[in-house]
DNA sequence: TCATTTTGACTACAAGTGTAATCTCAGATC
DNA sequence: GATCTGAGATTACACTTGTAGTCAAAATGA
């Protein structure tokens, strides 16, 4: 699997936004968030390139970038990731646990019960 | 906030298992899944310690290791740092995307009832 | 007592990362 | 046409990480 570095994957975060886009488009967006001296970004999506998590088209002299991984499927992947690792693939713990100290919204709890519905319905076959 | 790389949280597993332990003894722990030399090891531990993740008391010539975080405390640091750049703070669509390829235990299940019911008890005053 | 073993300290070295600066060349400008 | 400019390519450099090897001193065994 493709692994991002933390600066690489704010890069995506910029081209998931929209795409295909300028790297002056990318500079663009990125510099509401960071102060990356342009020189920086292109050379984090030179690597992006190289990790073959961006691909470009020649719109003669500019490139059009697009990322090649999709943001939900590498957060997803990510995120197992480090639930295998820390929680020994259980969810719940997780959950529990930042529920002691993080405040649930309305919208997340909604969003649980749908999760456990899903679950007891498949249950129930 | 102290940041482990993998193969340091690996070491820190070793010693969170049991503590305070010397080298030797974490040396054996890891044995049983890594195949890293001792030498490996000994690197790690040192550098854990000039993390101040770990700290250790000088018995003679031999050292005593002990964790100076607690695993509960890092990985759940390490979950809501992740869930924050991922998911913008929210854990329900972390959960939801999960389920979608997990399968969930009946005893995930609970919990994620438990920490509901938490919630709307907290609600109710 | 002298060699050997073991432990922690120090050194090594390539790959990855953060953070750019310099080089080169095609297109825009005068 | 000569020059400037901005884009991508290449190079830079210190720090981190994975993965050890070497060194010095203490403990141990013969």
């Amino acid at each position: 699997m493709i692994e991002l570095s933390k600066a690489e994957f704010e890069v995506m975060e910029a081209l998931w936004q929209g795409h295909p886009a300028k790297s002056s488009e990318i500079i663009e967006r990125l510099s509401d968030d960071t102060q990356w001296h342009d020189k920086t970004i292109k050379t984090l999506l030179g690597r992006l390139v190289k990790k073959q998590a961006v691909s470009f088209e020649k719109q003669g002299r500019l490139y059009q970038y697009s990322p090649t991984i999709g943001r939900d499927d590498y957060t997803l992947k990510q995120s197992k990731n480090l639930i295998q690792r820390f929680f020994s693939g259980r969810i719940a713990p997780l959950v529990s646990g930042f529920a002691k100290t993080e405040q649930l919204s309305q919208q997340d709890i909604n969003e649980l019960k749908a999760v456990i519905k899903e679950w007891e319905d498949q249950q129930g076959k």
